[in-house]
DNA sequence: CAGTGAGCGAGCTTCCGCTTGACTT
């Protein structure tokens, strides 16, 4: 047996960290963090000098008491999980636990950290073992109880004051704001106009075009010409002076050299993942997971292609460097290499740079060998893995712009510029892809014909084109994760779950790949921006960080850090839970007066989301409610548009035997009721205008439907139906599936009741509180078991509606139509 | 599963950051 015991987070890690020790290591994995504090009230007792209350992460059990068992064994243990925060306190989490179970006793305990995943760097490590850091471990727990005093005290004042589930938290709250402060600037903005003219010129060589740079003997700038009748003015002064060629009176020429961009970070691979391939950030990081775990090589065996692919470092070890230099001279040839390795810095201030770069692990395996093994995503996020490390080691680019400045008389110039590529360098094999373009992108490989100072080119026309500017863009995923990296908010294994979560809230939409805010959304970043400003500040983490740097230096302690923040932020909360109403906070609007009734009309949030009423509680006659449509958002709904709101339900007829025919909007969107049958309308379908026929059709079918959902029935409540995923088995209570070798229609039903008792127990709907989906649910699942062994079934009771509905929630959400999406055509450019 | 929204107040929700698998109605 090894008489060493060597724990990392990462099994992958641990796989290949094996290879390079040895027999007398056994090398195991944490599977990240081992402890948590328990998600519920009281975890961290500020009374007390901030006591945290943790307990083991049940996930992770099985791999605690693997280390555990192996710990009995070994002689030493040497603790090599990552050498950041959150790494020192993982080590520090194995270590108390090992010592309550008295297996500590009489062995060696060695911290030991590297920040790449070399056998040098390794062997290094384990020959320079040093102690647990307990000031880095404070700044851990400084940072881990920070956040749950942020998100246990503030979501309980948004379940109070705007709507029971929501949530807030140090990241997600401003992360939240940045989508709602964006949308209220594209609601604020204010299109201007403005005119740019173009002079067209007919040189014999090449016909190019040139913008105008100087009218009458004044700069010429975007806002000079903001209507029709003074750009056609302007244009025909310029027609007139000109006289049909413009003079060449300067040629420029200058060269300057372009860089290659840094190897990938997590932000930067989802951006340039989500630029390239259209690959969403999950998408991004489930596929990079693939091939940091392994990839089946043929003869190879199975080979981790990319390092690890959370980090946020922008460095490359040695090795990668002088690999990748190999392979470049190589395929390359010599010019490409530069004579020194370029080395790279990060800038964001917050990085931990644990680990390294995304790159390679080997710049030998070339896209094109090792494609045939991958599948289509896996080979294209490779791809751009591998160029973009390459790249980053090769030449620069050296760039040519030519810039001609033609006289057009009457002291006006226009003025042409190409760019044309003197030496690619790296561009030979990976640029860095663009947010949005500018006007020197136009240029770039646009080649000018020679021409000489005097020269007279012929010209063929001047064109005045109407320009608007253009609001800000919405967020896109990749733009999000951009913006919280610079402000140093989340971390790179957390940027695609704090999506997640604010999806999963329903805080935001994602609509054509873009961010858009709910109404809810909206209110609860109103509410937490107007009173809880600071916490909720954009650089209320970079501060934090500040104060935890200083605590993982020894320079300053914890509890009194945590002190300075929790008196006046708990007071803040006791403040709010009292003095805020609650309509201000959902972000009430009074949008007029019901010319019917004469009664004011509001538009509010409800338990169920946005709705208009007419009237108040207080009249003598109740107020009247209709729920906004998909698409309609309080924040801008017109009185007009809310009036159309409670034109429904609308009676449409009678079928033969009397029945009434009604359509209404309902919770699941709209539908046709006949009877007790209620039917949903198709997207194509409008509640306000659909007719007779139509809503008869409808019925029809859905009658059609529900006959063929029986497949069987023994009368006895159990009944093999159809369902979503095909046939299935239900008492009413339980599914069953079928396996596959049975024919549905055959089953007897003994087979059924077989079947039904073998199936999985699965709880009934939790009733009104299954609404929304709670981001653990979906993410960790931390409080949950499989039900059999010793877990508690309280633990799986509690997941499983909020799982159910939170499906059935998203796809309910696909029916109705898309509301097509209004836009501005005319604008091309914004200023600045 | 299908028209709720106030208020009464059972019991309930919620954070961030480390890591990988599990499985439908």
């Amino acid at each position: 047996m090894a008489k060493n015991l060597l724990i990392v987070e990462s099994p992958a890690k641990a796989k290949t960290i094996n290879k390079y020790l040895g027999k007398d290591f056994h090398v195991l994995a944490s599977y990240g963090h081992v402890r948590d504090l328990v998600p519920k009230e009281g975890a961290v007792d500020p009374d007390r000098h901030f006591q945290m209350n943790y307990e083991v992460i049940d996930r992770n059990e099985k791999h605690v008491d693997a280390i555990a068992k192996a710990a009995k064994v070994a002689d030493s243990l040497y603790l090599a999980t990552d050498l950041d925060r959150e790494g020192e306190a993982i080590s520090w989490h194995i270590a108390e636990i090992l010592k309550q179970r008295k297996l500590l006793e009489g062995k060696t305990l060695h911290r030991v950290v590297f920040s790449e995943i070399t056998p040098r760097a390794i062997k290094e490590a384990v020959a320079h073992p040093r102690q647990l850091s307990m000031d880095l471990v404070n700044a851990q727990q400084a940072r881990r109880a920070l956040d749950y005093l942020v998100g246990f005290n503030l979501s309980p004042v948004l379940w109070r004051k705007v709507q029971r589930g929501l949530s807030a938290g140090r990241v997600q709250s401003p992360a939240l704001r940045m989508i709602a402060e964006r949308e209220e600037e594209i609601e604020a903005f204010k299109a201007r106009e403005y005119w740019t003219i173009e002079a067209d010129c007919a040189h014999p060589d090449t016909r190019f075009k040139a913008r105008l740079l100087k009218l009458r003997g004044k700069k010429f700038e975007q806002f000079d010409l903001t209507n029709e009748a003074d750009a056609m003015a302007a244009r025909s002064a310029l027609e007139r002076s000109a006289q049909g060629r413009l003079v060449v009176a300067n040629i420029e020429s200058k060269e300057r050299k372009r860089r290659p961009a840094p190897p990938f970070t997590t932000s930067t691979l989802q951006q340039e993942a989500a630029r390239k391939l259209g690959f969403s950030t999950s998408r991004t990081m489930k596929i990079a997971q693939g091939l940091y775990e392994g990839v089946a090589l043929g003869d190879e065996g199975v080979v981790g292609l990319i390092t690890y692919m959370r980090t946020d470092a922008v460095h490359l070890s040695a090795e990668a460097i002088h690999e990748l230099r190999d392979v470049i001279a190589k395929d390359y040839g010599p010019q490409a290499l530069p004579e020194a390795p370029h080395y790279y810095r990060n800038k964001s201030k917050n990085a931990q740079e644990a680990h390294e770069a995304i790159r390679p692990t080997s710049a030998l395996h070339r896209p094109r060998a090792v494609a045939a093994y991958l599948n289509d995503e896996q080979r294209k996020l490779y791809e751009l893995i591998w160029k973009r490390a390459v790249a980053c080691q090769m030449q620069h680019a050296t760039l040519n712009t030519v810039s001609v400045d033609l006289d057009a008389g009457g002291d006006s110039l226009f003025r042409a510029s190409g760019t044309t590529v003197v030496d690619p360098g790296f561009l030979a094999v990976y640029e860095e892809g663009r947010d949005a373009k500018n006007a020197e992108d136009d240029d770039e490989g646009r080649k000018l014909p020679k021409m000489e100072i005097g020269e007279a080119v012929p010209l063929a026309a001047i064109d005045a084109d109407q320009h608007f500017t253009e609001p800000p863009p919405r967020y896109s995923e990749a733009s999000l994760v951009k913006a919280l990296e610079e402000y140093g908010i989340g971390r790179p294994s957390t940027y695609a779950s704090i999506i997640q979560v604010l999806l999963n809230r329903e805080y935001v939409t994602l609509d054509s790949r873009r961010f858009r805010p709910t109404d809810v959304g909206r209110a609860v970043a109103k509410f937490l921006s107007g009173h809880f400003t600071q916490y909720v500040d954009y650089d209320f983490t970079a501060k934090l960080e500040d104060e935890l740097d200083a605590v993982s230096r020894g320079e300053e302690d914890w509890v009194p850090l945590l002190e300075k923040f929790w008196k006046p932020f708990k007071a803040t909360v006791d403040e709010k839970s009292e003095t805020v109403d609650r309509s201000e906070a959902t972000g009430a609007r009074e949008l007029g007066i019901d010319p019917k009734s004469g009664k004011p009309v509001q538009v509010r949030l409800g338990r169920y989301g946005p709705f208009a009423q007419i009237g108040s509680k207080d009249d003598e006659d109740k107020p009247t409610f209709a729920s906004l449509r998909p698409g309609q958002s309080m924040h801008t709904i017109t009185l007009a548009e809310a009036l159309e709101l409670f034109k429904l339900p609308r009676k449409l007829g009678q079928t033969d035997d009397g029945e009434e025919i009604t359509v209404g909007v309902g919770r699941f969107g709209p539908f046709v009721k006949h009877g007790s049958m209620y039917a949903s309308l198709k997207p194509e379908d409008d509640p306000y205008t659909i007719e007779l026929p139509r809503a008869l059709e409808l019925v029809r079918e859905k009658a059609e439907l529900i006959a063929n959902r029986i497949i069987k029935d023994f009368g006895n409540g159990i009944q093999v139906l159809n369902g979503r995923y095909g046939p299935y088995i239900s008492d009413g209570d339980k599914n069953a599936r079928i396996p596959k070798d049975k024919e549905p229609r055959e089953l007897t039903e003994a087979e059924c009741v077989e079947l039904l008792a073998a199936a999985p127990n699965r709880p009934k709907r939790g009733g009104r509180f299954g609404k929304k989906a709670p981001a653990k649910a979906a993410k960790t699942a931390r409080s949950t078991k499989a039900p059999a062994a010793d877990a508690p079934k309280k633990a799986a009771v509690k997941k499983a509606p909020a799982k159910k509905a939170a499906a059935k929630k998203t796809a309910a959400k696909k029916a109705p139509a898309k509301k097509a999406a209004a836009r501005k055509t005319a604008a091309k450019k914004t200023p600045g």
